[in-house]
DNA sequence: GTCCAGCGCGTAACCGTTTTCATTGGCCCA
DNA sequence: TGGGCCAATGAAAACGGTTACGCGCTGGAC
């Protein structure tokens, strides 16, 4: 099933493949008449130029790369959804690869690298050793969620200031002094930021910093056992009547532990989480978390790409986007009924 | 930033490039002693083989794409991550395209036809025109959750019959007798054979089948009107004490209906969705709903493409993969509380 | 009438591989 | 010692485009 060619199209028009070329991709002139022949031969044997060989001798590939954990979760389709919307409009196609914790990953990153035009890394996906090579060797990549790798460019979103402001929330207009924090700030560098801006929002009031957080992986299971864990209160210290969850999906799972030892999430307890996973709206009681501009993330990064592609060198860009505190019932705020939330 | 090719690493071992071909892809024997030499090469050069190089020359692109409508909702995240996989597993890259209703689908997927050895598309993202005329130009498509065109290879999840057992819950376990159903069957294939299953269980009952789908796209917004205007009864009959939802987001909806018009779902009123959307089982009460195989579609899909591109020829194959029911809280069934699901 | 500029177009080089085909040289056997 | 065979390798022809370069022709300036 060998394609049509520049060469069936050009004698086809009685013309040599240079001036198929030229109009076809309209870089040079062309007299009309020779320009209408060329057209109709092209309509007529529908060619489509093979995009390997125009790659080739074009040197670039006109795609770029996308590298994530998984697809499960809303939180990377979105990313994904927006870096998808801003390469296309670029005329640009758009390569994904899914890592799930795979061992070959290295040499999928590498594989993918040399497909496309430019990267864009999600997260701890991709071991550092593998940045550094493709950014030495002057691949442009992007990081998002992840912090830079010698002077590669890089967005995120912001946590420690929206953390603060979260926790302070707690303690000034809910009164809250007993505050867990449950995640795990060693484990990615969000993380660490939230645990952070937590921590400051206690010494601001000059309150008893919280001791330390509660380990969680994140992930409802494990939010579970933390929370358990937080609320029984082995220590003969008093439980906790707040839990600042890293991440929504802790979060579901403390919503069980609450429910089984009998306290009341928004009343006696307050719970917080992270993301604004399109569930968070519609829990019993609604879910007080921290919405994340994903989609301009998304943009941001193929734009980022897009610059090094064409503009090349500069220094390092990183960005930090603004992210943005939703208070819903969770957290003992009055009431709003999830159904009467604009539909995102 | 020119990369290192093939003649480099020749000229460095002291070859010819066809060895270094044969050494680098093992396609052909290579005395030992050269065979060191030349890997020595490759490794102190860092020799990637340029794909588009190597695409041209074995005339095909290791790749294979997918378009769908947009990524937002867990539906086609899964559906692309169980295509990537499969893809990946087989040493292919995959492009993803989405049209979220953009005019310029078409040209964008011509585009991406010529990027890729065959094509996956998902539901009405593309003109069957489009379709048809890659299919007759001989490249490998795949169609999901979409009705074929012409002979082209396709595969779905089964609706009729789970429709139909769905319906059959709750006219004999519930003992409704009359159900609304809300959706739109003429939207989309999916949606006419809930439909068909929805009005054949009441057909087995002996019972006056429903007069009509309450319109309804498949949007949350909708399914909230769609559901005032079912129970509200302007019409003199007595409103439906059932709610047969074409998917979970007008489910939804009905939700918050049912809330404003002060009926207890799962006790005064039954709701059922389609999908099984992660927030279904969270909900309070739980959604009952069906489960489709996602990820099993996009793996088959992608399975069926390969067979396509390395087998080539054959009759089309159809498949139809098993859906499941899922019992919970809203249509009548003994509360089990969500957080006692096993995590997905 | 001559000269020169510039337009339209074709020739051919090039992009980086894979692969066919031919060549070389060594070895074995008669 | 010569012939045949085989393994290892190189030269060169694809693969399907883009584009630098240059040529022929036309038309205006002198």
């Amino acid at each position: 099933m060998r394609g049509t060619t520049i060469r069936d199209v050009a004698r086809r028009a009685g013309v040599s493949i240079a001036t198929v070329s030229r109009v076809q991709r309209g870089s040079a002139p062309v007299a009309d008449d020779t320009r209408d022949r060329v057209a109709a031969a092209i309509e007529a044997l529908r060619y489509v130029p093979n995009r390997l060989g125009r790659g080739l001798a074009e040197r670039r590939h006109r795609a770029m790369g996308i590298v994530f954990p998984d697809l499960s979760g809303p939180y990377f389709s979105e990313v994904i959804g927006g870096f998808e919307t801003a390469a296309t409009d670029d005329d640009h196609g758009v390569m994904v690869l899914s890592t799930h914790g795979r061992e070959a990953a290295a040499d999928r990153v590498r594989d993918l690298a040399s497909r496309v035009d430019g990267l864009l890394i999600l997260g701890r996906t991709v071991p550092d050793e593998v940045i550094r090579d493709l950014h030495e060797a002057g691949r442009p990549i992007v990081l998002l969620a992840r912090p830079p790798v010698g002077d590669t460019d890089a967005v995120r979103a912001e946590n420690r200031a929206t953390a603060a402001r979260l926790a302070l929330h707690l303690i000034d207009v809910h009164g809250h002094r007993r505050i867990a924090f449950l995640g795990d700030p060693d484990s990615s560098p969000d993380g660490a930021e939230r645990w952070d801006g937590f921590v400051a929002a206690h010494r601001s009031r000059g309150l008893a910093g919280p001791d330390g957080p509660i380990r969680s992986l994140y992930r409802q299971a494990e939010g579970y056992a933390a929370a358990r864990l937080a609320l029984m209160a082995v220590d003969a210290r008093e439980p906790p009547t707040a839990l600042f969850c890293g991440n929504d999906e802790i979060a579901l799972g403390t919503y069980r532990a609450a429910t089984e030892l009998h306290r009341r999430v928004g009343h006696d307890l307050a719970i917080t989480g992270w993301d604004d996973i399109p569930t968070a709206r519609y829990l019993a009681p609604a879910l007080t978390t921290v919405r994340q501009p994903m989609r301009e993330l998304g943009l941001w990064a193929a734009r980022a790409l897009f610059a090094r592609i064409h503009g090349g060198g500069g220094p390092p860009r990183h960005e930090v986007l603004p992210t943005q505190v939703v208070l819903r019932a969770s957290c003992g705020c009055a009431t709003t009924p999830m159904q009467e939330e604009p539909e995102r």
